[in-house]
DNA sequence: ACTCTATTTAGATTTACATCTAATTAGCTT
DNA sequence: AAGCTAATTAGATGTAAATCTAAATAGAGT
């Protein structure tokens, strides 16, 4: 099951910015922090935040630290959403279906205010 | 390009469960609310933070709210993530659909309908 | 050990979220 | 119109996120 930490991680525009940029390969803090017009405190937040959601994970070399893109976790990510959607390989259900009827069923009535 | 607000819609736990509930159908704002243990004001403000990003909709009958899930933006959602985490069809791999249990559920706090 | 570069941690501040109670709006039914 | 039910809005409050500057840590090279 999905840590909701990683919901989290995706919620910020910068934070799938970098995602998107270790695509191709593993990048350094330093060479992602000359993207961004924040501190290099406040990118190194991002970075924990991801790690922290196992998106994406680091490695040292020298001085510099190399940070990866884990895509064992993209997938769950994935593979979670596509669940909450009721969406499946394939079935792309188009159009919003707005089946109007059969809402009464299944309803757990409710009753008195506490 | 996808909507910043959706990815924020997803972050939180409640909003998540409501989204999966509407897989199958709509369901009112009240039948929603039996099922957390939060007051139907809190439960009404995730219900605007679905709508705003648009991976709900509502339709009025009577004086019941109906909400729908909005498959168009949810493949949209989808396809965004595949495209940051570098995913595609075919080298996408299925996982346990997952249970998600959030601490949020059971005894509603305010009772009645939203 | 000293110094330089790279990155993170500490501490403070601002902004955004989540939540509550109380009041309000919307639509029924009589 | 009055009364009832369903859901939202208003206003307040507590908590979490995002950001900054300044200081600290880690490693490489001299």
């Amino acid at each position: 099951m999905l840590n909701s930490r990683a919901y989290k991680a995706i919620a910020h525009p910068i934070r799938r910015d970098i995602l998107k940029r270790l695509r191709t390969g593993p990048l350094s803090a330093g060479v992602l922090a000359a993207q961004y017009n924040i501190s290099k405190p406040s990118l190194s937040a991002h970075f924990s935040a991801l790690k922290e959601a196992d998106l994406i994970f680091a490695k040292r070399d020298g001085n510099h630290i190399y940070y990866n893109l884990n895509l064992t976790v993209a997938n769950e990510v994935l593979a979670a959403l596509m669940d909450i959607f009721g969406i499946t390989q394939g079935s792309y259900r188009a159009e919003n279906p707005t089946t109007e009827s059969n809402a009464y069923e299944s309803s757990p009535k409710q009753t008195g205010p506490v």
